[in-house]
RNA sequence: GCCCGGAUGGUGGAAUGGUAGACACGAAGGACUUAAAAUCCUUUGGCUUCACGGCUGUGCGGGUUCAAGUCCCGCUUCGGGUACCA
């Protein structure tokens, strides 16, 4: 019998169909794990080798697990919501629900073969009417929940208003958009319409009319991750700011906890990283500049309040509230003039051009601490977002204060001892402090403290911590996603009922705006409530599914609640989740968001979604050339080409193995090419490589279906892992990927050879023991620490090593069979049978190592001299220091390498080296 | 600019401070075969030597150590993230 890797891993994906072998249900005699893949968005392309990489990493570990007796929650779903299928529908006209389903089809038929262990009764679609009922839901519960900073939680409005009510807005401590003032009388008499506005300040979910990332070409809003560089990221579209009412999500509230939170997670050192630079926690001062003549105090943000001597003008953001009372008459022109020119710069021309630009006010402010008279100006390069829109510039001490005031010649005082400002600013947060009155002589951190405690002394200002997180824009004006569960009355925005849910997206007859320039939902028929209120007409963003879907895993089919209280308790929260990098400031952000909030309303049982997170390397794809010579249409093998003039084409790569062009292929590859000729080297055509991206117009795109057909499932699993360390970035290189599979035939071989049954019931060896421990080991270890590339490699040293040793022994290549099942479930659940078992290798128990079987008897000492290996002694076990060192001293060899030359010293490390120094 | 990763043969990559290059691909040679495929065996970092062996070698320059791919300092370079965040 041969391996043949197709019969057996069709007939093994039927069996495990057939009997729900990857079934998961509650159980509470065994501890449970939970290991979740980031979910796909259905693309048209489906899947390519790369995709698989995380999933076959979180299958393996998942396998393992089980077998180790854990209930182990493995599911699977799609993002189905989402821009690609919407463009796709405006250009064809079909509706995206339907070319969802059939690229859900194609990625399931792809993920099928290559033998996952889902449990496809959990399935989810996050377009699934049943499905987005909850994301609809938790949105309601954002829009009736506040959160509360001394409780550090979300809490219900109804105590807000109750708040309200008693003693207004004083003593409120709820975060909010702006701070207001009003009485308790005030709140009773403001009508309902004012009232719900007000509210509107506070709800975690808020309507406000924001300054927003507004994408012209995809006619939509976009949150900030969704834009780098001032151009989308799906489609790299320029993107412009523009004000605009909009749905938003209060993620800033959360801004402390999320930070925090990290410290309690298991997430890799530069994902917590790239969130805490995403969050910005910044601690520093807000102080109070006065407007000179005026009894008007412009706010101000500083992480370095000991520079405050150091003021030598002032900067409002061009948006702040503070420039018309700051603009005189005689600078209102100019001013004017300058609004005009940065309102209409996009974010890219602003990003993409620093030349230093501003206006003065006309005005003048006063140091509140020096009493310094200086002036204020209105520039671009301050945020209105960020703090409080307004800086005190201090341009020995920060760059950009510098650039500006060396533009506009402003003065420059140096602040710290020895400093050099003459051609640039000292930004370094060092040194001894002067210039600076009752600051002098102490160092930064000391001025920043006396600093910070004078202006609290004196009432003109606090200390404060600013985040960098903004709030996350919620409405996208595009068709293919969530409908909002609201209406509006009176141009405010109310939730529908819950009984209500889910509000399903309605049917349009395009998926355009509509002449009036509104979404697609615009051109609902009855678009409304039963009442006949207006619905909302925007949708939720892509990250609105994805952000509590592994909640919904845990009970996906439950229609009272997102999860039953049960299923949350037995889960809990994702043990090891598997993905890409790219989600750090997105999803991860988002879904830590919504599940505090969930978490604050009692809802969900952990705190943080992701216990340990590990982020699969990208793969890249490796492209091959062929080199055409100039004006002909002859090709020339790559280590002859230049000795003519070519110009390299990129060639197929599924029709190049081992880099060797299969000439056939290529000239029916593409009519161009029909005529081809070649110049060979030893007979073949060698193709050049690059590593490049994966994609279509490089035509290097391999799918894994090919791969499979070709090589089995088995195989591609092994060779994905085998390419690299996980969590590194490769090209996918197809060459390699024949010696996996030669191991596999191999492992058969001990079975079964010309057609012979070899298994037997000998007794193994003390050397097969060894063999088969040593690997026990090194697997169990790997595993642990995901080092998958290592694992495979200590599999075929295992089977090259059973195999010169000619051991076809049942009591060592059953638990070998076992030790691989997670990796080549196919092929482990087959060897299995023929080993005489029932059951599935699934639940076969994970093999633990025996110590006493690698005990060695001998060891192999490598002697150096100097620290150069010259020789080695193999000696028995056991030796000590002084024995090693004699016989080392004594050898026939050390006295060759010495040559009489004295010993200075000699290292002897028992079990590991002896060193001779001379 | 800032932050985080990398850099080891022709290629992908191994190596708790202790024999650098495991394992695999490719290449070369051989066995089997009418032939090919498949399989098996041998060799394979570079230089040098008939050979034993020697020299050299983990991006570059220093350092610590009996011993450095591994630790420290300073660079070069390639990826990734982020960017007027005061």
């Amino acid at each position: 019998m041969e391996y043949n890797f197709r019969a057996i891993e069709q007939k093994w994906q039927a069996w495990w169909r057939e009997n729900k072998t990857y079934k998961t249900e509650i159980d509470n005699t065994k501890p449970k794990f939970y290991v979740l893949d980031m979910f796909p968005y259905p693309s048209g392309a489906g899947l390519h080798v790369g995709h698989p990489l995380g999933y076959i990493a979180s299958d393996i570990y998942s396998r393992f697990k089980r077998q180790q007796g854990f209930n182990v929650l493995h599911p699977m779903g799609y993002d189905a919501f989402g821009l690609p299928a919407e463009q796709y529908a405006i250009q064809t006209g079909q509706h995206p629900a339907v070319t969802t389903a059939r690229n859900i089809a194609r990625y399931r038929e792809q993920l099928d073969k290559i033998g996952f262990c889902y449990d496809w009764d959990r399935e989810i679609r996050t377009c699934e009417p049943d499905y987005y009922k909850w994301t609809q839901w938790a949105f309601i519960q954002m829009f009736t929940h506040f959160f509360d900073t001394q409780a550090q939680k979300a809490l219900p409005i109804s105590e807000l208003v109750k708040h309200f009510e008693l003693k207004g807005s004083e003593d409120v401590a709820a975060h909010c958009t702006e701070v207001l003032n009003f009485t308790a009388d005030e709140w009773n008499a403001f009508s309902e319409k004012e009232q719900q506005e007000i509210l509107l300040n506070y709800r975690i979910a808020y309507l406000a009319d924001l300054k927003v990332n507004w994408c012209p070409a995809l006619g939509t809003v976009l949150a900030n991750d969704e834009v780098s560089e001032g151009v989308s990221i799906r489609g790299g579209h320029p993107v412009e700011q523009k004000v605009m009412r909009q749905w938003s999500l209060r993620v800033s509230a959360y801004a402390n906890r999320l930070l925090n939170g990290l410290d309690t997670i298991d997430w890799t050192e530069s994902l917590k990283e790239t969130q805490k630079n995403w969050i910005g926690r910044s601690e520093g001062a807000e102080m109070k500049f006065r407007l000179k003549d005026t009894n008007i105090d412009i706010d101000i943000f500083t992480t370095r309040a000991d520079t405050i001597y150091g003021v030598t003008f002032m900067v409002l953001a061009p948006e702040s509230e503070l420039v018309k009372t700051c603009t005189t008459p005689e600078q209102a022109s100019a001013v004017e003039e300058y609004l005009d020119w940065t309102k209409k710069r996009t974010e890219r021309e602003r990003q993409a051009d620093r030349r230093v630009t501003g206006v003065f006010s006309g005005s003048y402010a006063i140091n509140p601490v020096s009493g310094t008279e200086i002036p204020v100006w209105i520039a671009d390069y301050v945020l209105a977002g960020y703090g409080t829109g307004a800086i005190m510039a201090v341009p020995g001490h920060d760059s950009r204060d510098y650039a500006f005031a060396r533009h506009f010649n402003l003065p420059i005082i140096p602040l710290i001892e020895g400093c050099d400002v003459s051609e640039e600013s000292f930004d370094a947060k060092e040194g001894i402090l002067m210039n600076s009155g009752f600051l002098n002589g102490l160092t930064v951190k000391e001025a920043i403290q006396k600093t910070k405690e004078y202006i609290v002394e004196k009432g003109i200002g606090q200390v404060k911590v600013n985040f960098r997180l903004r709030d996350a824009i919620f409405s996208r004006q595009r068709y293919w996603g969530e409908p909002f569960p609201v209406y509006y009355k009176e141009g405010l925005p109310y939730m529908i009922d819950e009984s209500q849910l889910p509000l399903v997206l309605p049917e349009v007859d395009k998926y355009l705006p509509t002449e009036k320039g509104e979404p697609p939902l615009g051109r609902a028929d009855n678009w409304r409530t039963d009442e006949g209120y207006q619905l909302e007409l925007s949708t939720m963003p892509g990250f609105a599914g994805s952000s509590a879907y592994y909640l919904r895993y845990m009970d996906p089919s439950n229609n009272e609640a997102l999860v039953s209280k049960v299923a949350n308790e037995y889960w809990r929260s994702v043990d090891l989740y598997i993905g890409g990098t790219e989600h750090a400031t997105g999803h991860l952000i988002y879904s830590r968001f919504w599940n505090k909030f969930l978490f604050d309303l009692g809802l969900v049982c952990e705190e943080e979604p992701f216990r340990k997170l590990i982020n699969q390397g990208m793969i890249q794809g490796r492209s091959n050339f062929v080199y055409r010579i100039k004006d002909t249409n002859t090709f020339v093998s790559l280590n002859l080409k230049d000795q003519y003039e070519t110009t390299p084409i990129h060639v197929d790569v599924n029709i190049v193995h081992n880099d060797q062009l299969d000439t056939e292929k290529f000239r029916n590859w593409n009519p161009e090419y029909k005529t081809a000729e070649f110049i060979l080297e030893d007979g073949k055509y060698i193709c050049g490589w690059a590593v490049e991206k994966m994609s279509k117009s490089m035509f290097n795109v391999v799918n894994p279906d090919d791969i499979v057909e070709r090589y089995g499932a088995d195989t591609l699993r092994l060779y994905e892992m085998f390419l690299g360390p996980l969590e590194q970035s490769k090209p996918w290189d197809t060459n390699g990927i024949d010696g996996v599979h030669r191991f596999l035939k191999r492992l058969w071989s001990l079975f079964y050879r010309d057609g012979q049954l070899l298994l037997n019931n000998e007794e193994p060896t003390a050397d097969e023991l060894k063999i088969l421990h040593k690997t026990i080991k090194k697997i169990n270890f790997d595993i642990e620490n995901f080092s998958y590339n290592t694992s495979v490699s200590a599999f075929m040293i295992c089977v090259n090593e059973l195999y010169s040793l000619k051991c076809s022994k049942k009591a060592i290549l059953e638990p070998l069979v076992v030790l691989l099942a997670p990796f080549a479930p196919h092929i482990a659940e087959e060897l299995y049978r023929i080993c005489g078992k029932n059951g599935t290798v699934c639940d076969a128990t994970y093999p633990v190592h025996n110590e006493e079987y690698l005990v060695e008897s001998s060891i192999n000492y490598p002697v150096s001299f100097n620290g150069k290996v010259r020789f080695t002694l193999t000696l028995p076990a056991g030796l000590n220091k002084e024995e090693l060192e004699k016989i080392a001293l004594q050898d026939d060899n050390t006295i060759r390498h010495l040559n009489g030359a004295p010993i200075k010293k000699v290292i002897v490390v028992p079990g590991k080296i002896v060193n001779i120094v001379h």
